[in-house]
DNA sequence: GACAGACACCTGTTATACAGATTTCCGCAG
DNA sequence: CTGCGGAAATCTGTATAACAGGTGTCTGTC
Protein backbone atom coordinates (compact mmCIF):
# COMPACT_ATOMS: atom_id res chain seq x y z
CA UNK A 1 0.00 0.00 0.00
CA UNK A 2 2.46 2.57 1.21
CA UNK A 3 5.14 2.27 -1.39
CA UNK A 4 8.21 2.75 0.68
CA UNK A 5 10.63 5.24 -0.68
CA UNK A 6 14.36 4.93 -0.43
CA UNK A 7 14.52 7.92 1.87
CA UNK A 8 12.36 6.08 4.40
CA UNK A 9 14.86 3.26 4.51
CA UNK A 10 17.68 5.77 4.88
CA UNK A 11 15.84 7.45 7.76
CA UNK A 12 15.36 4.15 9.56
CA UNK A 13 18.91 3.14 8.79
CA UNK A 14 20.38 6.24 10.38
CA UNK A 15 18.19 5.88 13.46
CA UNK A 16 19.33 2.30 13.78
CA UNK A 17 22.91 3.42 13.32
CA UNK A 18 22.63 5.84 16.22
CA UNK A 19 21.27 3.12 18.45
CA UNK A 20 23.51 0.18 17.48
CA UNK A 21 26.69 2.23 17.34
CA UNK A 22 25.61 3.94 20.54
CA UNK A 23 26.21 7.42 19.25
CA UNK A 24 25.83 9.94 22.05
CA UNK A 25 24.47 13.47 21.92
CA UNK A 26 27.01 15.61 20.12
CA UNK A 27 28.65 12.73 18.29
CA UNK A 28 29.19 13.06 14.57
CA UNK A 29 27.43 10.89 12.06
CA UNK A 30 29.23 9.46 9.04
CA UNK A 31 29.33 11.92 6.17
CA UNK A 32 26.55 11.98 3.61
CA UNK A 33 28.80 10.38 1.03
CA UNK A 34 29.79 7.64 3.44
CA UNK A 35 26.19 6.95 4.43
CA UNK A 36 25.22 6.84 0.76
CA UNK A 37 27.68 4.08 0.00
CA UNK A 38 26.86 2.30 3.24
CA UNK A 39 23.18 2.11 2.32
CA UNK A 40 23.82 1.67 -1.41
CA UNK A 41 21.94 4.74 -2.50
CA UNK A 42 22.69 8.19 -3.78
CA UNK A 43 23.73 11.11 -1.63
CA UNK A 44 20.53 12.93 -2.59
CA UNK A 45 18.38 10.34 -0.86
CA UNK A 46 20.56 10.33 2.25
CA UNK A 47 20.27 14.10 2.34
CA UNK A 48 16.50 13.86 2.24
CA UNK A 49 16.56 11.53 5.23
CA UNK A 50 18.94 13.82 7.10
CA UNK A 51 16.74 16.82 6.41
CA UNK A 52 13.81 15.01 7.96
CA UNK A 53 15.87 13.82 10.91
CA UNK A 54 16.96 17.40 11.52
CA UNK A 55 13.37 18.57 11.20
CA UNK A 56 12.41 16.00 13.82
CA UNK A 57 15.13 17.28 16.10
CA UNK A 58 17.26 14.15 16.07
CA UNK A 59 20.25 15.55 14.22
CA UNK A 60 21.78 18.88 13.38
CA UNK A 61 23.84 19.65 10.30
CA UNK A 62 26.76 22.04 10.49
CA UNK A 63 27.98 23.25 7.16
CA UNK A 64 31.48 22.09 6.49
CA UNK A 65 31.64 20.03 9.66
CA UNK A 66 29.08 17.26 9.40
CA UNK A 67 25.82 16.10 10.92
CA UNK A 68 25.62 15.58 14.66
CA UNK A 69 23.30 13.79 17.04
CA UNK A 70 21.14 16.34 18.80
CA UNK A 71 18.67 14.10 20.55
CA UNK A 72 18.68 10.35 20.69
CA UNK A 73 15.71 8.54 19.20
CA UNK A 74 13.94 6.76 22.03
CA UNK A 75 15.38 3.32 22.25
CA UNK A 76 12.98 0.69 23.35
CA UNK A 77 12.98 0.43 27.06
CA UNK A 78 14.91 -2.40 28.63
CA UNK A 79 17.11 -3.17 25.70
CA UNK A 80 19.53 -0.36 26.09
CA UNK A 81 18.75 0.67 29.62
CA UNK A 82 19.15 -2.46 31.66
CA UNK A 83 17.17 -1.72 34.78
CA UNK A 84 16.41 -3.86 37.73
CA UNK A 85 12.79 -4.81 38.04
CA UNK A 86 12.70 -3.31 41.46
CA UNK A 87 13.94 0.02 40.25
CA UNK A 88 11.60 -0.17 37.28
CA UNK A 89 8.68 -0.79 39.57
CA UNK A 90 9.63 2.16 41.70
CA UNK A 91 9.87 4.21 38.55
CA UNK A 92 6.48 3.10 37.36
CA UNK A 93 4.86 4.16 40.60
CA UNK A 94 6.56 7.50 40.30
CA UNK A 95 4.92 8.15 36.95
CA UNK A 96 1.59 6.69 37.99
CA UNK A 97 1.49 8.78 41.14
CA UNK A 98 1.84 11.90 39.06
CA UNK A 99 -0.39 11.05 36.15
CA UNK A 100 -3.14 9.10 37.88
CA UNK A 101 -3.68 11.47 40.77
CA UNK A 102 -4.30 14.33 38.38
CA UNK A 103 -6.44 12.12 36.16
CA UNK A 104 -8.59 11.25 39.16
CA UNK A 105 -8.98 14.93 39.98
CA UNK A 106 -10.03 15.83 36.43
CA UNK A 107 -12.30 12.82 36.23
CA UNK A 108 -14.07 13.93 39.38
CA UNK A 109 -14.51 17.42 37.98
CA UNK A 110 -15.65 16.48 34.51
CA UNK A 111 -17.21 13.04 34.60
CA UNK A 112 -20.48 12.66 32.79
CA UNK A 113 -23.22 10.45 34.16
CA UNK A 114 -22.40 7.84 31.53
CA UNK A 115 -18.72 7.84 32.40
CA UNK A 116 -19.53 7.42 36.06
CA UNK A 117 -21.61 4.38 35.14
CA UNK A 118 -18.68 2.89 33.24
CA UNK A 119 -16.43 3.50 36.21
CA UNK A 120 -18.88 1.93 38.64
CA UNK A 121 -19.32 -1.11 36.47
CA UNK A 122 -15.54 -1.49 36.30
CA UNK A 123 -15.44 -1.16 40.08
CA UNK A 124 -17.99 -3.95 40.47
CA UNK A 125 -15.99 -6.20 38.17
CA UNK A 126 -12.82 -5.51 40.09
CA UNK A 127 -14.51 -6.18 43.44
CA UNK A 128 -15.85 -9.49 42.20
CA UNK A 129 -12.51 -10.56 40.82
CA UNK A 130 -10.70 -9.66 44.01
CA UNK A 131 -13.26 -11.35 46.27
CA UNK A 132 -12.99 -14.48 44.15
CA UNK A 133 -9.27 -14.43 44.89
CA UNK A 134 -8.61 -14.72 41.19
CA UNK A 135 -6.27 -12.64 39.04
CA UNK A 136 -7.59 -9.10 38.92
CA UNK A 137 -4.96 -7.07 37.12
CA UNK A 138 -7.07 -6.77 33.98
CA UNK A 139 -10.09 -5.50 35.93
CA UNK A 140 -7.80 -3.13 37.78
CA UNK A 141 -6.48 -1.78 34.51
CA UNK A 142 -10.00 -1.36 33.10
CA UNK A 143 -11.03 0.71 36.10
CA UNK A 144 -7.98 2.92 35.98
CA UNK A 145 -8.39 3.43 32.27
CA UNK A 146 -12.03 4.36 32.67
CA UNK A 147 -10.93 7.08 35.06
CA UNK A 148 -8.55 8.43 32.46
CA UNK A 149 -11.32 8.42 29.88
CA UNK A 150 -13.49 10.48 32.19
CA UNK A 151 -10.94 13.28 32.01
CA UNK A 152 -12.30 14.02 28.52
CA UNK A 153 -8.71 14.61 27.43
CA UNK A 154 -7.54 12.24 24.69
CA UNK A 155 -3.91 13.00 25.39
CA UNK A 156 -4.38 11.84 28.95
CA UNK A 157 -5.95 8.63 27.72
CA UNK A 158 -3.19 7.92 25.23
CA UNK A 159 -0.61 8.71 27.91
CA UNK A 160 -2.22 6.10 30.11
CA UNK A 161 -2.14 3.53 27.33
CA UNK A 162 1.49 4.23 26.66
CA UNK A 163 2.45 4.14 30.31
CA UNK A 164 0.54 0.95 30.84
CA UNK A 165 2.28 -0.74 27.93
CA UNK A 166 5.69 0.27 29.20
CA UNK A 167 5.04 -0.85 32.75
CA UNK A 168 3.48 -4.08 31.59
CA UNK A 169 6.45 -4.98 29.50
CA UNK A 170 8.86 -4.40 32.33
CA UNK A 171 6.89 -6.10 35.05
CA UNK A 172 5.72 -9.08 33.09
CA UNK A 173 9.26 -10.40 32.90
CA UNK A 174 9.95 -10.51 36.60
CA UNK A 175 7.13 -9.89 38.98
CA UNK A 176 4.46 -12.50 39.35
CA UNK A 177 1.39 -10.34 39.54
CA UNK A 178 -1.13 -13.06 40.18
CA UNK A 179 0.45 -14.43 43.28
CA UNK A 180 -1.77 -15.13 46.22
CA UNK A 181 -2.79 -12.25 48.42
CA UNK A 182 -3.81 -12.34 52.06
CA UNK A 183 -7.51 -11.51 52.63
CA UNK A 184 -6.61 -8.35 54.46
CA UNK A 185 -4.84 -7.03 51.40
CA UNK A 186 -7.84 -7.87 49.23
CA UNK A 187 -10.18 -5.86 51.40
CA UNK A 188 -7.72 -3.00 51.51
CA UNK A 189 -7.45 -2.92 47.72
CA UNK A 190 -11.21 -2.86 47.35
CA UNK A 191 -11.54 -0.11 49.89
CA UNK A 192 -8.84 2.03 48.31
CA UNK A 193 -10.48 1.85 44.90
CA UNK A 194 -13.86 2.61 46.41
CA UNK A 195 -12.50 5.75 48.01
CA UNK A 196 -11.43 6.94 44.58
CA UNK A 197 -14.72 6.06 42.93
CA UNK A 198 -16.67 7.70 45.74
CA UNK A 199 -14.77 10.93 45.30
CA UNK A 200 -15.38 10.87 41.55
CA UNK A 201 -19.04 10.24 42.17
CA UNK A 202 -19.13 13.20 44.56
CA UNK A 203 -17.20 15.27 42.00
CA UNK A 204 -14.62 16.13 44.65
CA UNK A 205 -11.37 16.62 42.75
CA UNK A 206 -9.04 17.02 45.70
CA UNK A 207 -10.42 13.96 47.44
CA UNK A 208 -10.11 11.90 44.27
CA UNK A 209 -6.51 12.92 43.74
CA UNK A 210 -5.67 12.21 47.36
CA UNK A 211 -7.41 8.84 47.35
CA UNK A 212 -5.61 7.85 44.18
CA UNK A 213 -2.27 8.85 45.67
CA UNK A 214 -3.03 6.84 48.75
CA UNK A 215 -4.04 3.83 46.68
CA UNK A 216 -0.89 3.87 44.60
CA UNK A 217 1.25 4.36 47.67
CA UNK A 218 -0.33 1.38 49.37
CA UNK A 219 0.12 -0.67 46.22
CA UNK A 220 3.77 0.14 46.17
CA UNK A 221 4.10 -0.96 49.76
CA UNK A 222 2.28 -4.20 48.98
CA UNK A 223 4.70 -4.97 46.18
CA UNK A 224 7.84 -4.19 48.16
CA UNK A 225 7.29 -3.71 51.83
CA UNK B 1 23.71 35.45 13.20
CA UNK B 2 20.85 33.29 12.15
CA UNK B 3 22.36 31.84 9.01
CA UNK B 4 19.40 31.31 6.77
CA UNK B 5 19.66 28.63 4.19
CA UNK B 6 17.97 28.76 0.83
CA UNK B 7 15.71 25.88 1.77
CA UNK B 8 14.31 27.95 4.64
CA UNK B 9 13.32 30.66 2.20
CA UNK B 10 11.75 28.08 -0.08
CA UNK B 11 9.81 26.62 2.86
CA UNK B 12 8.51 30.04 3.85
CA UNK B 13 7.80 30.87 0.23
CA UNK B 14 5.65 27.83 -0.32
CA UNK B 15 3.75 28.44 2.92
CA UNK B 16 3.14 32.00 1.79
CA UNK B 17 2.07 30.73 -1.60
CA UNK B 18 -0.55 28.50 -0.04
CA UNK B 19 -1.89 31.40 1.98
CA UNK B 20 -1.81 34.18 -0.60
CA UNK B 21 -3.06 32.05 -3.47
CA UNK B 22 -5.57 30.56 -1.06
CA UNK B 23 -4.82 27.00 -2.04
CA UNK B 24 -7.34 24.66 -0.48
CA UNK B 25 -6.82 21.17 0.85
CA UNK B 26 -6.27 18.85 -2.08
CA UNK B 27 -5.13 21.59 -4.44
CA UNK B 28 -1.96 20.99 -6.40
CA UNK B 29 1.12 23.04 -5.88
CA UNK B 30 3.23 24.23 -8.82
CA UNK B 31 5.71 21.61 -9.92
CA UNK B 32 9.16 21.49 -8.36
CA UNK B 33 10.69 22.85 -11.55
CA UNK B 34 8.19 25.70 -11.65
CA UNK B 35 8.73 26.56 -7.99
CA UNK B 36 12.47 26.52 -8.56
CA UNK B 37 12.32 29.13 -11.29
CA UNK B 38 9.72 31.13 -9.35
CA UNK B 39 12.05 31.41 -6.36
CA UNK B 40 15.19 31.61 -8.46
CA UNK B 41 16.84 28.56 -6.98
CA UNK B 42 17.57 25.00 -7.99
CA UNK B 43 15.12 22.15 -7.91
CA UNK B 44 17.31 20.50 -5.27
CA UNK B 45 16.55 23.21 -2.74
CA UNK B 46 12.85 23.27 -3.55
CA UNK B 47 12.75 19.52 -3.02
CA UNK B 48 14.35 19.89 0.39
CA UNK B 49 11.69 22.40 1.37
CA UNK B 50 8.93 20.14 0.07
CA UNK B 51 10.32 17.19 2.00
CA UNK B 52 10.15 19.22 5.20
CA UNK B 53 6.67 20.48 4.39
CA UNK B 54 5.55 16.90 3.86
CA UNK B 55 7.26 15.88 7.09
CA UNK B 56 5.35 18.62 8.86
CA UNK B 57 2.13 17.34 7.37
CA UNK B 58 1.40 20.36 5.22
CA UNK B 59 1.81 18.76 1.82
CA UNK B 60 1.82 15.34 0.25
CA UNK B 61 3.74 14.31 -2.85
CA UNK B 62 2.26 11.87 -5.31
CA UNK B 63 4.75 10.40 -7.71
CA UNK B 64 3.96 11.35 -11.26
CA UNK B 65 1.15 13.67 -10.24
CA UNK B 66 2.59 16.47 -8.15
CA UNK B 67 2.58 17.84 -4.62
CA UNK B 68 -0.74 18.58 -2.98
CA UNK B 69 -1.90 20.59 0.00
CA UNK B 70 -2.72 18.23 2.84
CA UNK B 71 -3.28 20.62 5.73
CA UNK B 72 -3.29 24.37 5.58
CA UNK B 73 -0.83 26.27 7.72
CA UNK B 74 -2.53 29.11 9.57
CA UNK B 75 -0.56 32.27 10.18
CA UNK B 76 -1.97 33.12 13.60
CA UNK B 77 -2.86 30.81 16.40
CA UNK B 78 -6.08 31.60 18.19
CA UNK B 79 -7.83 33.39 15.38
CA UNK B 80 -7.72 30.82 12.64
CA UNK B 81 -7.16 27.77 14.78
CA UNK B 82 -10.09 25.42 14.52
CA UNK B 83 -11.85 24.43 17.72
CA UNK B 84 -10.38 20.97 17.61
CA UNK B 85 -6.88 22.32 17.82
CA UNK B 86 -7.82 24.73 20.54
CA UNK B 87 -9.22 21.97 22.69
CA UNK B 88 -6.21 19.80 21.95
CA UNK B 89 -3.90 22.62 22.99
CA UNK B 90 -5.70 23.05 26.28
CA UNK B 91 -5.51 19.31 26.76
CA UNK B 92 -1.84 19.19 26.02
CA UNK B 93 -1.10 21.83 28.62
CA UNK B 94 -3.12 19.88 31.14
CA UNK B 95 -0.93 16.83 30.67
CA UNK B 96 2.28 18.80 30.46
CA UNK B 97 1.50 20.71 33.63
CA UNK B 98 1.21 17.43 35.48
CA UNK B 99 4.09 15.51 33.99
CA UNK B 100 6.63 18.27 33.48
CA UNK B 101 6.29 19.86 36.88
CA UNK B 102 7.00 16.55 38.58
CA UNK B 103 9.78 15.80 36.12
CA UNK B 104 11.41 19.10 36.99
CA UNK B 105 11.17 18.27 40.67
CA UNK B 106 12.75 14.84 40.23
CA UNK B 107 15.38 16.25 37.90
CA UNK B 108 16.35 18.78 40.52
CA UNK B 109 16.61 16.08 43.17
CA UNK B 110 18.51 13.52 41.13
CA UNK B 111 20.43 15.27 38.40
CA UNK B 112 24.01 14.20 37.92
CA UNK B 113 26.71 16.69 37.03
CA UNK B 114 26.72 15.37 33.48
CA UNK B 115 22.98 15.71 33.13
CA UNK B 116 23.14 19.26 34.40
CA UNK B 117 25.71 19.96 31.70
CA UNK B 118 23.40 18.56 29.03
CA UNK B 119 20.57 20.71 30.35
CA UNK B 120 22.71 23.82 30.41
CA UNK B 121 23.92 23.21 26.88
CA UNK B 122 20.31 22.82 25.74
CA UNK B 123 19.48 26.06 27.55
CA UNK B 124 22.29 27.85 25.71
CA UNK B 125 21.04 26.54 22.38
CA UNK B 126 17.50 27.63 23.16
CA UNK B 127 18.63 31.09 24.25
CA UNK B 128 20.61 31.53 21.03
CA UNK B 129 17.72 30.39 18.88
CA UNK B 130 15.28 32.68 20.62
CA UNK B 131 17.58 35.69 20.52
CA UNK B 132 18.16 35.11 16.83
CA UNK B 133 14.38 35.29 16.41
CA UNK B 134 14.54 32.02 14.54
CA UNK B 135 12.37 28.96 15.02
CA UNK B 136 13.11 27.49 18.43
CA UNK B 137 10.62 24.71 18.93
CA UNK B 138 13.21 21.99 18.48
CA UNK B 139 15.59 23.59 20.95
CA UNK B 140 12.73 24.00 23.39
CA UNK B 141 11.83 20.36 23.04
CA UNK B 142 15.45 19.29 23.50
CA UNK B 143 15.69 21.21 26.77
CA UNK B 144 12.45 19.82 28.13
CA UNK B 145 13.46 16.33 27.16
CA UNK B 146 16.84 16.72 28.84
CA UNK B 147 14.99 17.54 32.03
CA UNK B 148 13.00 14.34 31.73
CA UNK B 149 16.19 12.38 31.19
CA UNK B 150 17.61 13.82 34.39
CA UNK B 151 14.81 12.14 36.34
CA UNK B 152 16.74 8.90 35.87
CA UNK B 153 13.41 7.22 35.24
CA UNK B 154 13.11 5.69 31.76
CA UNK B 155 9.35 5.50 32.02
CA UNK B 156 9.23 9.21 32.54
CA UNK B 157 11.40 9.70 29.46
CA UNK B 158 9.30 7.44 27.30
CA UNK B 159 6.17 9.15 28.59
CA UNK B 160 7.62 12.43 27.43
CA UNK B 161 8.38 11.03 24.00
CA UNK B 162 4.89 9.68 23.69
CA UNK B 163 3.26 12.87 24.90
CA UNK B 164 5.42 14.93 22.60
CA UNK B 165 4.53 12.82 19.59
CA UNK B 166 0.84 13.07 20.39
CA UNK B 167 0.92 16.81 20.85
CA UNK B 168 3.06 17.26 17.79
CA UNK B 169 0.73 15.26 15.66
CA UNK B 170 -2.24 17.36 16.66
CA UNK B 171 -0.71 20.80 16.81
CA UNK B 172 1.90 20.89 14.11
CA UNK B 173 -0.63 21.42 11.37
CA UNK B 174 -2.10 24.52 12.91
CA UNK B 175 0.91 26.36 14.21
CA UNK B 176 2.98 28.44 11.90
CA UNK B 177 6.30 27.81 13.51
CA UNK B 178 8.15 30.68 11.92
CA UNK B 179 5.77 33.35 13.15
CA UNK B 180 7.33 36.39 14.72
CA UNK B 181 7.40 36.91 18.46
CA UNK B 182 7.55 40.27 20.19
CA UNK B 183 10.90 40.86 21.95
CA UNK B 184 9.23 41.01 25.33
CA UNK B 185 7.88 37.50 24.88
CA UNK B 186 11.31 36.25 23.84
CA UNK B 187 12.92 37.58 26.99
CA UNK B 188 10.12 36.19 29.09
CA UNK B 189 10.52 32.74 27.54
CA UNK B 190 14.25 32.79 28.19
CA UNK B 191 13.76 33.92 31.77
CA UNK B 192 11.14 31.28 32.51
CA UNK B 193 13.39 28.52 31.27
CA UNK B 194 16.30 29.91 33.21
CA UNK B 195 14.29 29.83 36.42
CA UNK B 196 13.72 26.13 35.88
CA UNK B 197 17.34 25.42 35.05
CA UNK B 198 18.52 27.44 38.03
CA UNK B 199 16.34 25.43 40.37
CA UNK B 200 17.62 22.19 38.91
CA UNK B 201 21.16 23.42 39.31
CA UNK B 202 20.44 24.29 42.95
CA UNK B 203 18.75 20.90 43.38
CA UNK B 204 15.65 22.59 44.72
CA UNK B 205 12.79 20.29 43.76
CA UNK B 206 9.91 22.48 44.89
CA UNK B 207 11.31 25.53 43.13
CA UNK B 208 11.86 23.54 39.94
CA UNK B 209 8.31 22.22 39.94
CA UNK B 210 6.91 25.66 40.63
CA UNK B 211 9.03 27.31 37.94
CA UNK B 212 7.98 24.70 35.42
CA UNK B 213 4.33 25.18 36.29
CA UNK B 214 4.76 28.91 35.90
CA UNK B 215 6.50 28.49 32.54
CA UNK B 216 3.80 26.25 31.13
CA UNK B 217 1.08 28.53 32.41
CA UNK B 218 2.71 31.53 30.77
CA UNK B 219 3.10 29.56 27.54
CA UNK B 220 -0.56 28.77 27.55
CA UNK B 221 -1.38 32.42 28.02
CA UNK B 222 0.96 33.38 25.18
CA UNK B 223 -0.84 31.01 22.86
CA UNK B 224 -4.33 32.11 23.79
CA UNK B 225 -4.49 35.26 25.83
C1' DG C 1 -19.87 9.90 -27.46
C1' DA C 2 -16.67 6.16 -25.91
C1' DC C 3 -12.35 4.25 -25.89
C1' DA C 4 -7.38 3.21 -26.69
C1' DG C 5 -3.07 4.84 -27.21
C1' DA C 6 0.35 8.38 -27.74
C1' DC C 7 2.29 12.23 -25.42
C1' DA C 8 3.51 15.68 -22.13
C1' DC C 9 4.38 16.35 -17.37
C1' DC C 10 5.63 15.17 -12.65
C1' DT C 11 8.12 13.07 -8.84
C1' DG C 12 11.90 9.87 -7.38
C1' DT C 13 16.58 8.85 -8.03
C1' DT C 14 21.39 8.98 -9.75
C1' DA C 15 25.59 11.31 -11.03
C1' DT C 16 28.73 15.12 -11.23
C1' DA C 17 30.56 19.44 -10.07
C1' DC C 18 31.75 23.37 -7.39
C1' DA C 19 31.46 26.96 -3.54
C1' DG C 20 32.13 27.90 1.10
C1' DA C 21 32.90 26.42 5.82
C1' DT C 22 35.40 23.47 9.14
C1' DT C 23 38.64 20.29 10.72
C1' DT C 24 43.02 18.00 10.39
C1' DC C 25 47.57 17.83 9.86
C1' DC C 26 52.13 19.04 8.70
C1' DG C 27 56.01 21.88 8.75
C1' DC C 28 58.26 25.68 10.69
C1' DA C 29 59.72 28.83 14.28
C1' DG C 30 60.82 29.50 19.02
C1' DC D 1 59.20 19.56 22.47
C1' DT D 2 55.66 23.09 22.07
C1' DG D 3 52.98 26.47 19.82
C1' DC D 4 51.29 28.24 15.73
C1' DG D 5 50.06 29.33 10.94
C1' DG D 6 48.57 27.84 6.84
C1' DA D 7 47.73 24.41 3.37
C1' DA D 8 45.17 20.26 2.46
C1' DA D 9 41.50 17.20 3.17
C1' DT D 10 36.77 16.79 4.27
C1' DC D 11 32.08 18.08 4.68
C1' DT D 12 27.66 20.36 3.82
C1' DG D 13 24.95 23.44 0.68
C1' DT D 14 23.66 24.26 -3.94
C1' DA D 15 23.33 23.76 -9.05
C1' DT D 16 22.66 21.14 -13.28
C1' DA D 17 21.68 17.39 -16.24
C1' DA D 18 19.68 13.11 -17.03
C1' DC D 19 16.61 9.15 -16.78
C1' DA D 20 13.00 5.87 -14.85
C1' DG D 21 8.51 5.18 -13.83
C1' DG D 22 3.91 6.80 -12.65
C1' DT D 23 -0.15 10.10 -13.84
C1' DG D 24 -3.09 12.94 -16.37
C1' DT D 25 -4.58 14.66 -20.79
C1' DC D 26 -5.38 15.12 -25.44
C1' DT D 27 -6.26 13.15 -29.84
C1' DG D 28 -7.67 10.26 -33.39
C1' DT D 29 -10.57 6.51 -34.48
C1' DC D 30 -14.71 3.97 -34.47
Amino acid sequence: MHEERLADRAYAGIVELINTDDLQIGDRLPSETRLAEMFGMSRTVVREALVRLASDGFTEARRGAGSFVKRRPSERLGSHMPMQNLAATMGSYEVRLVLEAEAARLAAQRRSAEQLLVIERAMDALRSALQASGPAHVEDMVLHRAIFEATANPIFVSSFDHMHDEIDRILRAGVDISRSRPPAAINAMIEEHELVVDAIRAQDGDAAALAMRWHLWQGRKRLMP
